[in-house]
DNA sequence: ACACTTGTTTTTCGTT
DNA sequence: AACGAAAAACAAGTGT
């Protein structure tokens, strides 16, 4: 029988068919081992490596009586009740039925949870009672016929289960119902459902109740799938589905838990300490009725013999109102809440913080991996290779993702580069760089900005610009064909090949040649008008938050036919040669003697340089004035020496990045607002064109 | 060639 | 809707 203390086990004879060895549960460092097999069932489905692991670990906790690698004849662990832990295919079963043909599922890219509901689920929830018992008396019947046979549930089972799942006919076994009761299992943990979860759990207390926290522990504590799977984000799926009437726990669905039962767990407010009157595993009340190999077939605790339980009537439950859950804060409270594992801070707000601690106000990205290693007990204790990738990968995430961090090319040869706070940011929240995702805010951003812009091209028409009426009604006409057009037309995010920081090729930006020991001021709680850092222009020209259009100089250009500056200027002059740029300056670089999109200026440099220059621009940048990188001998940026190619312009004046990179030659208003438009699709944040 | 690091982007799910 | 976490795909560069 599967309990939390197995008893007995034996070591899998090796192929030479010698028995290895014995051992007792005893010899297990308990509690890590005490459910082994229900863990490493679990890690079937998500994790198969992990499984050796588990059981290397357990073996260094025998004291290497368990030689796995010095043997590697030895194929498998037997449980003295009938389940296998085999070593060599990472393959957990038991003698049950329900074990035999259990399978590591692929996942679907980005499918965080570790496991697809299987597709029965949907027939088999809601469950009602009567398939529960059934479902109880099917396990235990599948484990009175035990006999222990390896061979009925060694690889070949794997075969003609990989049959169901793969390109196989998987519909002639999935349609049989016979396939699908003897061969697979509801969900992860087993074949209970959550409705039968939690009436355990319930009929665990006491009292016969529980908060929805407590629902939460209970779970973590004795289902061992959920054990690993407390924290706050790792739970959130499965504690969505716990109180949720909606997933099929309802009130015939599962009479023995009940919708009464759930939707007063539900009502009842997570307030409490998650610990604080929770009944332990060693005080819970046994099950009734079952014995805890069938509700608890894999391992889960053992329970005490019954002394005062009974099993939870559903009348026991006082139907609670279903009102609007209304969340309750106290204002002289300190809030309590951490929502993360390692406190209430954001991955963005610790590397913010990492950030500002550094000296200069920089780090490279592994210096950041480093200091939350060092200053975040949570990330210490998960340095390891094995267990930083998850939030190493979060990091860099979040240090694209957001526009509060910025990224400074550090020109060394295989030198990450410099990330800071970006000193545009606001305090607080700052918009991402890019949207969550493209099918759900693509469509809405552009209809934002269409009528935004329709708009005011509207009202530019009416108030001052009934010379271009023929012009903007063709923008109109153009605004109106674009409704049909798809997302891919304006691009409003940042594809790769846009990025000012990884572009195809070249990953360089304009290097830092004689400013490498520049001191980079602390950025953090400093306005805009702090002097520049090193920020390259590279990365000063993609904050395309600033555009807007000067009401006069847009008409003005308008009027002449010409859209000069349809770009934010603050007409600031040229400051001394000597000294540092301030950051503002840097920013204006993208205005209409500048670009604003790196990557189209290294299109214009190399691939439109002979665009002729209006002798009026003149080029704001040189080497003085943009210390931190704008003479880039290697893409030939900003070159002081050759104005053509830092001046983002086309032969009418347009910046580059505002049009159409094929349109040089056009001066017509349909191309200048489509430019507009589109640059405005691609940036960042919205529209002003403050008219 | 391969492993690893760095960086961008997308997706999913849950929370606010 | 925006945000956050987690996971993942993918690309490019570097080191061995």
């Amino acid at each position: 029988m599967m309990c939390a203390e197995f008893e007995r086990g034996a070591y899998m004879p090796n192929s030479s068919g010698e028995q290895v060895s014995t051992y007792t549960a005893s010899d297990f460092d308990l509690p890590t081992y005490q459910n082994l097999p229900v863990v490493t069932d679990d890690v079937v489905f998500s994790n198969p490596s992990f499984m050796s692991n588990e059981i290397e670990q357990m073996n260094s906790n025998l004291n290497g009586r368990l030689n796995l690698t010095d043997d590697p004849n030895l194929s498998s662990i037997i449980l003295n009740d009938g389940m296998v832990l085999s070593t060599n295919n990472n393959l957990v079963t038991s003698s049950k039925d329900e074990f035999v043909n259990i399978e590591p599922m692929a996942r679907d890219r980005c499918n965080t949870w570790p496991m697809r509901r299987p597709a029965e689920m949907n027939q088999t929830l809601p469950m009602s009672q009567d398939k529960i018992d059934e479902e109880i008396s099917s396990s235990n019947s599948s484990l009175q016929k035990d006999d222990g046979s390896l061979d009925e549930y060694m690889p070949q089972h794997r075969v003609r289960r990989q049959s169901l799942y793969s390109q196989g006919s998987p519909e002639s076994e999935i349609d049989d119902p016979a396939c699908k009761k003897s061969n697979s299992r509801r969900n992860a943990w087993g074949n209970m459902s959550y409705a039968d979860l939690i009436t355990q759990a319930i009929l665990s207390s006491p009292e016969k109740r529980l908060t929805l926290s407590q629902v939460y522990e209970w779970m973590v504590q004795n289902v061992p799938y959920f054990r690993d799977k407390g924290d706050s984000n790792s739970s959130a799926g499965w504690k969505a589905l716990v109180p949720c009437p909606s997933h099929g726990l309802s009130v015939q669905d599962a009479p023995s838990s009940s919708y009464q039962s759930m939707t007063s767990i539900s009502s009842s407010m997570c307030t409490g300490s998650l610990s604080h009157g929770l009944p332990s595993v060693a005080s819970l009340d046994p099950w009734v009725s079952t014995s805890e190999s069938q509700l608890f077939p894999y391992g889960y605790p053992h329970p005490q013999p019954s002394t005062s339980g009974s099993m939870l009537q559903i009348h026991d439950l006082v139907p609670p109102l279903r009102k609007k859950r209304i969340r309750r804060r106290n204002p002289d409270s300190i809030p309590q809440k951490k929502p993360n594992p390692w406190g209430e801070d954001s991955y963005s707000d610790l590397i913010a913080k990492a950030l500002e601690s550094a000296p200069g106000g920089r780090m490279k990205l592994n210096e950041i991996y480093q200091w939350f290693s060092d200053n975040v007990p949570y990330f210490k204790e998960r340095s390891s290779q094995e267990h930083a990738a998850g939030w190493k990968n979060s990091i860099r995430h979040n240090l694209s993702l957001h526009s509060r961090f910025m990224r400074i090319q550090n020109e060394g040869a295989g030198k990450s580069s410099w990330w800071v706070i970006n000193p545009d940011a606001k305090p607080g929240r700052n918009p991402r760089r890019r949207s969550a995702t493209m099918e759900t805010t693509t469509k809405t951003i552009l209809d934002k900005k269409r009528r935004g812009v329709r708009k005011r091209m509207d009202m530019v028409n009416e108030s001052s610009l009934s010379s271009l009426n023929e012009s903007a009604q063709s923008q109109r006409d153009f605004l109106d064909r674009d409704e049909g057009l798809g997302a891919s037309d304006y691009e409003p995010f940042r594809s790769r090949t846009q990025s000012n920081v990884s572009m195809p090729g070249q990953r360089m930006t304009p290097p830092m040649e004689g400013f490498e020991d520049y001191k980079f001021p602390p950025w953090s709680g400093q306005q805009i008008s702090q002097p520049a850092s090193g920020a390259t222009i590279n990365d000063l020209l993609d904050r395309t938050d600033q555009i807007r259009l000067d009401t006069e100089e847009f008409r003005q250009m308008r009027a002449s036919g010409q859209l000069v500056h349809p770009v934010k200027t603050e007409q600031k002059n040229e400051p001394p040669s000597n000294q540092q740029p301030f950051y503002q300056e840097l920013c204006v670089v993208r205005g209409p003697d500048n670009l604003q999109n790196p990557l189209l200026c290294n299109q214009f440099s190399m691939s439109a340089s002979s665009a002729p220059k209006p002798a009026s621009m003149q080029c704001a940048s040189n080497a003085s004035f943009y210390p931190y990188g704008v003479h880039n001998s290697q893409n030939r940026l900003w070159n002081s020496t050759n104005p053509v190619n830092s001046m983002a312009l086309n032969s009418n004046g347009l910046p580059i990045d505002l049009e159409n990179v094929n349109t040089f030659e056009s001066s017509n208003l349909d191309y200048d607002m489509e430019a507009v438009l589109r640059h405005e699709l691609n940036s960042a944040n919205g529209l002003s064109f403050d008219l």
